[in-house]
DNA sequence: AATATAAATGCAAACGATTTGCAAAATGGA
DNA sequence: TCCATTTTGCAAATCGTTTGCATTTATATT
């Protein structure tokens, strides 16, 4: 069972069309160990392919969130990351000084009843959890 | 002891001038229950100060969260808001329907010594938490 | 395999938030 | 009050992202 296999169905059972380019994309993903920048996308899948758009690039990444393929993470630096949804929970580290992103596996929250939340009846459906400091590189070279 | 005196004072120790722009943006942070966007601090500080334009805005914010009275709250959405960086640590509910964002005390995190952040060597200075859901309006209004 | 139709693409231009260079104005110490 | 320095306003640039539209493409149907 090959998750761009699953990926490509997804497409099709939900109406969309499967082209050379967001084969390409989704191709870009997989092989990516963790997360992409629109521009990096772009970049991999132009190497690929050399007729894909910029705009080409936002709209399967807008559409791929939609259908929950893919997560944005819109990170402190304004720039927005793209990553496989996994099915593992996780967070990140995020690097003060060089920018550099790493996911973690530690999560504080556990989504029981919350007193707080009730009280001003707020109903979760997810938590973003970021660390921000310094990665091993950088807090040496302080 | 007043808030703004001592921002003021903050200012001019790093070097600073306290110009009127400066005083109105403090101002009305001070004014401020919670958080507001660029757009929204020059609306206020224009209703004050006709003269202001949007890049002195900026420059200030950018100047208020670089001498930490302010912090930039950078959320889904995009669009950056500031607060006044009071004592209290607390965080974030951002609704998925509306956008609204109001704080919370709620923290699960504790900056205990935590194996997986030392094993790869990250060391932590801030975090960040966010609950992203449905506020009271808008639950009730599906 | 040829066709029809709806969806997707490329292109260029628009967009919104933010940043910049520069000349003019304002601040605060001497 | 004068001067050096900082800060401002303005307009233009920038960056990431989005949009309108004509053309192309994928897929279901014949």
């Amino acid at each position: 069972m090959n998750k761009l296999k699953d990926i490509e169905s997804t497409l099709k059972n939900q109406g969309y069309k499967l082209t050379g380019q967001r084969r390409v994309i989704i191709d870009a993903f997989e092989q990516c160990p963790d997360h992409y920048t629109a521009h990096e996308i772009f970049e991999k899948v132009k190497a690929q392919n050399a007729n894909i758009n910029f705009s080409t690039v936002y709209r399967n990444l807008e559409l791929l969130c939609k259908l929950g393929i893919i997560n944005k993470l819109n990170i402190c630096s304004g720039i927005n990351h793209f990553e496989l949804k996994h099915n593992d929970h996780h967070h990140h580290v995020i690097c003060l000084k060089c920018g550099d992103m790493q996911g973690i596996q530690l999560c504080p929250y556990s989504e029981l009843k919350n007193k707080e939340l009730d009280e001003i009846g707020f109903v979760p459906v997810e938590h973003k959890f970021e660390i921000y400091g310094y990665c091993r590189k950088c807090s040496k070279e302080n």
